[in-house]
DNA sequence: TACTGGGACGAAAACGTTTTCGTGTTGAAA
DNA sequence: TTTCAACACGAAAACGTTTTCGTCCCAGTA
């Protein structure tokens, strides 16, 4: 086991001063042909890497941007990493993954441990409890050291930073025009709480298609799910006291619940009920039937956040800076789980 | 916007010396108590936060792990990058997530980049192109450099590091001898090809189970696919040739490609066909009829990894050094895609 | 010969810490 | 009065880089 190469050894192998190797490293002009040569020579069979903690150290810089997100074990979320890592590759940039467990204090947690140097900047996505307690004091004083943040999907209006959002109430009410399209009148919504951002938008789009089509809002229609926990059985007792003929559910697992209670009562999904989920896991790809939905394109998401974050991290901070909000499309994917358009 | 604060700005508004505000904050007792309570006092107010970088330079540890998985959007690895998180925060690691994607250069890109001072060690599942190859160069060369690392699930056999895997053998046993016990006879394997360590020990289980039982190998049932692209139809094609009344899959997709195939043809999951998969990822849990299982337990792999890396990280190296192997046990989980014991 | 210029290199500062080893001041013991 | 410990603090090195600014030497010019 040999310890790793320094400049400051290969100064002294080579017996030549530090400034020198490190300058004949970067093939500068000043130092001599043959000194350059012999060094590059002998750092190269020695497998000489620079140390990048001294680098960091000496730019001010780490080239490291960081990501939180709520949970990993969701694949909307996974998606987006995967789109960060690979742009954030692409430029040179490392990724530092961190999970807040929907949970505030591990939020600022992590976000202090992120802001003491370890990263550059970074792209978030809000806990569950933060946007519920509304604190966002962690990230104020964060954005005001000057470090550049990028909000993605959970976002919070007050705080003013680059965002990556999709538009949620256009994306509800395409789905609910959908279902209204293919002859649906009485759809419900299976909704979260209100202070879950996208919960809310979504919730909007639905009211918009309906109020467009002339079909009355019926309130009753409508549940809004606290806990994850237990709402298989919260949808279950929901849709059985209930007549629908089209369901929207603003996530996967909404959706799935749903399915399996509509076909539990002897309903079929969708000769007699059509159901559309939000976000295309690869659950709602492979269920049966597999489920229309509205597509979130994560991947893409995680693209336009890293990007805007490099962006801002390579520009002098003197140019003109406003803070930029990118609207990423959402799609309509027709599956199985709707009936067709006649 | 106001930048970091350090220890020379508090030094100099204090009008001491960079040493004296050190200690003071580290409460040593050479500082006198008021100066030392001042100068916490400024600090708190002002919210000083050691810079990180500069600790892991003087420190020459970084306290943070890497972790290089394959791909990110996959259910099993995202409960081990949980597992890790988890144990990592809670030593006070963080955790730098790359991914390699599958291929051999970025891998070995990925661990350049890591071993450059970035990291204190790393965790690894390998790259299915890296086994392909067999080419282990550049792990060898940085543990080498005395950088602790485990490896995960796909695992090299010729390296010598920490391990963390499952008894793939005993697991693909357990899954055909239930298929056995409910009364399967002609059961049909869907593997990968078998450079893919895991592929190959789960069919070496495939083959003691029906060995151990009397049953004779049929090779005509074993299927071997080395493009996830086309395995669905690949899959379609096999089964449709073969009478079969029980499957076992090796990962979670080709059991469900397994189980649509299965019902196409007109049969029924489980009464003609009992289909068993591997990994319990939420689309078996989820799916209909869900899915019987051999779990892996990713977080537990995980939790296992980390605390054998943070462990090694933390203990002197000069004490005896062996290298240990973790066997996660794995556990069959009854679900709906087998038929019940009689 | 004296001066100039440039080529080739080294010293040292800087990034932000921690830590070792002074050093100066005090108060008390001899 | 001298001596010495204890106390409170500061200077400087170190971690591994990059970069600015010398410095030295030699060749070319006047």
């Amino acid at each position: 086991m040999k310890p790793k190469l320094t400049l400051k050894k290969i100064a002294k192998e080579l017996d030549v001063s530090i400034s020198t190797v490190s300058k004949a490293l970067r093939d500068s002009s000043e130092i001599g042909e043959e000194t350059r040569a012999k060094i590059k020579a002998f750092a190269k069979h020695y497998n000489y890497k620079p140390n990048n903690i001294a680098l960091s150290l000496k730019n001010r810089k780490t080239k490291t941007i960081g990501i939180i997100i709520p949970e990993i074990v969701h694949h909307f979320f996974t998606t987006v990493i995967s789109g960060v890592e690979k742009v954030a590759n692409e430029m040179g940039y490392n990724v530092l993954v961190c999970l807040s467990d929907n949970s505030f204090d591990k939020e600022v947690l992590n976000m202090e441990m992120l802001a003491n140097g370890s990263t550059d900047g970074f792209i978030l996505s809000l806990a569950k409890e933060t946007m519920q307690k509304g604190d966002y004091h962690h990230l104020a004083e964060v954005i005001n050291q000057g470090m550049p943040c990028v909000l993605f999907d959970r976002v919070a209006e007050d705080i003013s930073c680059d965002k990556v959002i999709i538009d949620d109430v256009t994306g509800g009410k395409k789905a609910v025009q959908h279902l209204i399209d293919i002859g649906c009148r009485k759809i419900a919504l299976i909704s979260t709480v209100d202070y879950v951002s996208v919960g809310k938008l979504r919730t909007h789009g639905y009211k918009q298609a309906l109020a467009e089509n002339g079909i009355s809002i019926n309130e009753d229609l409508i549940l809004k799910i606290e806990e994850m926990e237990d709402s298989e059985k919260e949808i279950e007792a929901f849709l059985k006291e209930r007549d629908v003929d089209g369901v929207f559910a603003v996530n996967e697992h909404f959706a799935i619940s749903a399915v399996k209670s509509i076909q539990d009562q002897g309903k079929k999904v969708p000769d007699d009920v059509s159901v559309i989920g939000f976000t295309d896991g690869e659950l709602s790809k492979r269920f049966i039937p597999s489920l229309t939905t509205v597509s979130q394109h994560g991947m893409r998401m995680g693209e336009e956040s890293a990007r805007l974050l490099i962006e801002k991290l390579e520009r002098t901070p003197t140019e003109d800076d406003y803070y930029k909000t990118i609207i990423v499309e959402t799609g309509l994917v027709l599956r199985d789980s709707t009936k067709s358009g006649k």
